[in-house]
RNA sequence: GCCGAUGUAGCUCAGUUGGCCAGAGCAGCUGAUUUGUAAUCAGCUGGUCGGGGGUUCGAAUCCCUCCAUCGGCUCCA
């Protein structure tokens, strides 16, 4: 007998060899109907294979992540088998799981696949599926292993096998196709009723651009037809919410062949949104002590030196600007922290100035290969919340704190509810890239991971994910429609201010060295705006948007009191305009809905001899009539209540 | 940068296997209308069909090349 511990500490005894599904039906038929995969002591079993010792365990449903990857890595077998009977000769890459959904990574000969092929594949999946076909596990030697794939002049698997260590080694079967694999699967394929194939794509093998690119074939499955439909829908709904879709018909910002790929040109409202985010910080910023500094947008190519990045990144960057006269070589700024370093030296510190908080939105290029460019999000030029800190090791973890709180604020005004962060670390084995000492690194880790719990951050930690000059914590928000997106990032240097040689005072009048973080909450304007745009859908709270009221008369006649009602609103600080184009009322509500403006004012023979307003919420709601002051009053508070 | 796809008016899109002067809706302009909570009507303007080169009697359509965009990969200080 063995004892199996459940989720909620209670022990019951089992026969040894007990199976995860034997343990569900043991409880309910309706649990062993529903159960997906097992969580055997932190591994994740088949449900069918013997549990031969004490384990603590845990019976997963779809709910659980553990039950969808195992469900969707099952479901890319099941398209591997599908593929291998549509085109026999095809090689396999690896089929995983991914956040939602799976691929594959297939080798297919001279032969092609297009978008247009893969209903044909749906198809079969869905045919295979549904002669529940069997997941069998099977334990196989190195040499088995090796012979079965050379004997298959399956080369990738062949590289794959080289790096598993004999004894390892398992193999699943399900109908027609074997798979090298380490599990686990499904019982069988009969709970995957709904199937999509979503998209094709080229993905080298291992990753690395000098192997061979093989075919990605994108997938996801669900066990319900009426799952797989709201996921579609989503799916719909993250198009109408693209940000970029929704920067050009809200005219936020646009981008021109011209000026040049990744170089966004911000447009009047967008550039009034942005504008109302840097103040919105500004404002915070100042009250934690932060002072404002501007810096230029190159500088000599022997700053980048010293700081080191020249070194690192000088190769893949915009290359040097060369003066006409003097040979001088400057470069376009990627960061700004090297000017910040060089405004901590233009006078000595003392230990009483710190902590110094310098911040700037400075503009920053970088050289990000052509085919990365997207949107906002990543861009050639963008503008970054960047502020560094420089403080002395007893204020480190404090200064740490209080910029977590600056961000949770933020992430609050903004109803980002939904958010985790990551600490990145020095990967655990591979350290050559790293610079700085193992001490420094050890101590700068500490204070991440206990600010972090001091603000009781629910956080994940990333080895190997860290910068090359420290580590960082990573603010991931999740949007509106359940999408993950990073934003603001607060790291640790202890590298620059060695280079820079800072240095401040101390009270025993020796020299020390200032520790130094790099925050932005942000992160960058450019990315902030793309993720609020996708989060609100272009809907900014009212206090962000461009123009808060548009004032719509009914007629020509009335003109001049919305010109009256507008500039009296404008005088409040109400960025309120006037669409008095000769157009019916209702086409004028109807476009200035599709601008997302906040409030629409109505104003005709009703409102002039009353000397007010009906006041139309964006989306539809009437707020019936208001006087001009308790309109602007109305709107104040609202305001008022956001930023609170 | 790599693989694949796409590029027609300011925007969204038609344009059969190469064949008269390249089309529509919206936007813009002009006029009529003076409007009450999501599209008033009419007329007009607007295109080197992404750029360049080629094949052909003839190219938006076929080929080459460059550029940009999209989906991925690699990358992301």
């Amino acid at each position: 007998m063995i004892n199996i511990t459940f989720p909620d500490s209670t022990v019951r005894q089992f026969n040894a060899g007990i199976t995860g599904l034997e343990i569900a039906q043991s409880i309910s038929p309706r649990l062993a109907s529903e159960v997906l995969a097992i969580t055997v002591n932190e591994k994740v079993y088949d449900l069918l294979r013997p549990i031969e010792s004490d384990a603590s365990i845990k019976l997963h449903k779809w709910e659980d992540k553990e039950a969808q990857q195992t469900f969707w890595h099952s479901s890319s077998h099941l398209m591997a088998e599908a593929l291998e009977s549509l085109y026999p000769g095809i090689k396999f890459g690896i089929g995983p799981s991914i956040d939602t959904g799976f691929y594959y990574d297939v080798d297919l000969g001279d032969k092609t696949i297009s978008e247009a092929d893969l209903k044909k594949i749906e198809d079969k999946m869905i045919e295979l599926a549904r002669q529940k076909e069997h997941f069998v596990r099977k334990d196989v030697t190195k040499a088995e292993a090796m012979a079965t794939y050379t004997a298959k002049g399956d080369e990738y698997k062949c590289d794959l096998i080289n790096g598993l260590e004999d004894g390892t080694i398992t193999f699943y079967t399900n109908g027609n196709f074997t798979d090298l694999c380490r599990g686990p699967h499904l019982i069988d394929t009969s709970v995957i009723k709904a199937v999509k194939l979503t998209s094709i794509a080229g993905a080298y093998w291992r990753g690395n651009e000098k192997n061979k690119m093989l075919t990605r074939i994108y997938g996801v499955t669900y066990p319900k037809k009426s799952m797989l439909d709201e996921y579609l829908v989503m799916l719909e709904e993250a198009k109408k919410r693209d940000h970029r879709k929704l920067g050009k018909e809200l005219e936020l910002f646009a981008f021109s062949q011209r000026v040049g790929q990744g170089l966004p040109l911000w447009l009047p409202r967008g550039a009034v949104l942005r504008e109302k985010l840097e103040n919105f910080l500004k404002k915070v910023q100042k009250a934690h002590g932060y002072l404002p500094v501007i810096t230029p947008h190159i500088g000599q190519k022997e700053l980048y030196v010293t700081s080191g990045h020249y070194a690192k990144y000088g190769a893949d960057s915009f290359q040097p600007i060369h003066t006409p006269q003097e040979g001088e070589e400057f470069l376009l700024k990627p960061m700004n922290c090297p000017h910040h370093c060089e405004i901590y030296k233009v006078k000595p510190r003392s230990y009483k100035d710190l902590p110094l908080r310098f911040a700037e939105f400075g503009t920053v290029y970088r050289y990000e290969q052509s085919g990365e460019l997207h949107g906002l999000t990543r861009v050639r030029g963008f503008t970054q919340d960047d502020a560094h800190l420089f403080v002395r090791p007893d204020q480190l973890k404090e200064e740490f704190c209080k910029v977590i709180d600056i961000v949770l604020y933020i992430f609050k005004t903004l109803n980002f509810e939904n958010f985790t962060a990551q600490i990145s670390l020095r990967d655990k084995v591979n350290r050559e890239k790293y610079i700085g000492t193992d001490d420094n690194w050890e101590k700068a880790e500490n204070a991440i991971i206990e600010a972090s719990k001091e603000k009781g951050l629910s956080t994940t930690i990333e080895y190997g994910e860290a910068a090359f000059y420290g580590p960082k914590l990573d603010f991931m928000v999740k949007d509106a429609i359940g999408r993950k997106w990073q934003l603001g990032t607060i790291q640790v240097d202890y590298n620059l201010p060695e280079r820079f040689e800072l240095e401040y005072t101390g009270a025993d009048d020796k020299k020390y060295r200032p520790i130094m973080i790099h925050r932005a909450p942000f992160g960058s304007m450019e990315r902030f705006v793309a993720v609020l745009l996708e989060h609100t859908g272009g809907k900014f709270p009212l206090w962000l948007a461009p123009d808060q009221v548009v004032i719509l008369p009914v007629s020509e006649k009335y003109n001049d009191f919305a010109k009256k009602v507008c500039g009296l609103l404008n005088n409040c600080d109400i960025r309120a305009l006037i669409d008095d184009r000769n157009e019916t009322i209702g086409k004028k509500i109807r476009e200035n809905e599709l601008k997302r403006i906040p409030f629409q004012l109505i104003v005709g023979e009703k409102e002039v001899t009353q000397d007010s307003v009906s006041v139309r919420k964006q989306g539809g709601e009437d707020l019936g009539i208001m006087s001009i002051d308790n309109f602007a009053a109305f709107v104040q508070d609202e305001i008022k209540k956001q930023l609170a």
